[in-house]
DNA sequence: CGGTATCCATAGGGATACTG
DNA sequence: CAGTATCCCTATGGATACCG
């Protein structure tokens, strides 16, 4: 019945919640990508991305660190200094990018193209 | 150099955004799902989706059209019925869909797996 | 039925200052 | 340097009532 593809859907649908809610938001991505790029110190991948409070970044790093995406060290030394590295499972994540950037992609041409006809499309 | 890279990767990024913002937030998926099983009309959308209320429907159903994933007809008659139909494009959706499931999946293995040791973080 | 309009509560984000 | 703490403010969402 209806009702009970509809459980069946959504539950499947959790792990897809994961997935979004680990990637999702406006910085995660973000300071993701600034860490493979090999930014490690939280100055460094603060500075690197603009419109990023100290806030924000703090509270995101422990997100990512939660979801074993980088992992967090604190070096000796005065003043302290912190260290931010990519862990080898953040890296299971580039494939399900390269799917989303490719849909996006895709998405917009899909949207572009039938714009002749359709002139009131507000996009995206 | 670096800030270069970061600039050509955030660029590459914007796919990725515009995708996240197609299908994310809480309720995109859920809403598009129901109508994927037959959904057609408001009220019956509505009542599939525990805690979705109308106002969010209403604007989340906009958004659907607008990204091309569900048609909007306004059926003849008294009182008026609309009825909403998942588009091609809609479908095109699922294999990104499947990989966001996949990833979730190992996600968990991974996050559960791991509490002994630290290191060895190979996922598939 | 298919929505808008309205009011209100709350979470989250920006800016800034401050601590170890 | 690496963050917390604080204040503030707006965007979103729930609940409800109402209109065509």
């Amino acid at each position: 019945m209806k009702k009970k593809e509809h459980k069946e859907c959504t539950s499947a649908l959790l792990p897809v919640r994961d997935t979004l809610d680990v990637i999702g938001g406006k910085w995660k991505l973000l300071i993701l990508i600034s860490i493979w790029e090999g930014n490690k110190h939280f100055r460094e991948i603060e500075r690197s991305i603009p419109k990023l409070s100290t806030k924000v970044l703090s509270k995101e790093l422990k997100d990512l660190e939660a979801n074993q995406l980088i992992t967090r060290a604190v070096l000796n030394g005065f003043p302290v200094r912190t260290e931010y590295k990519p862990t080898q499972h953040s890296k299971t994540l580039k494939k399900v990018i390269l799917e989303l950037h490719n849909w996006g992609i895709n998405h917009r041409k899909q949207i572009f193209s039938d714009k002749s006809e359709k002139d009131n499309l507000s996009v995206v």
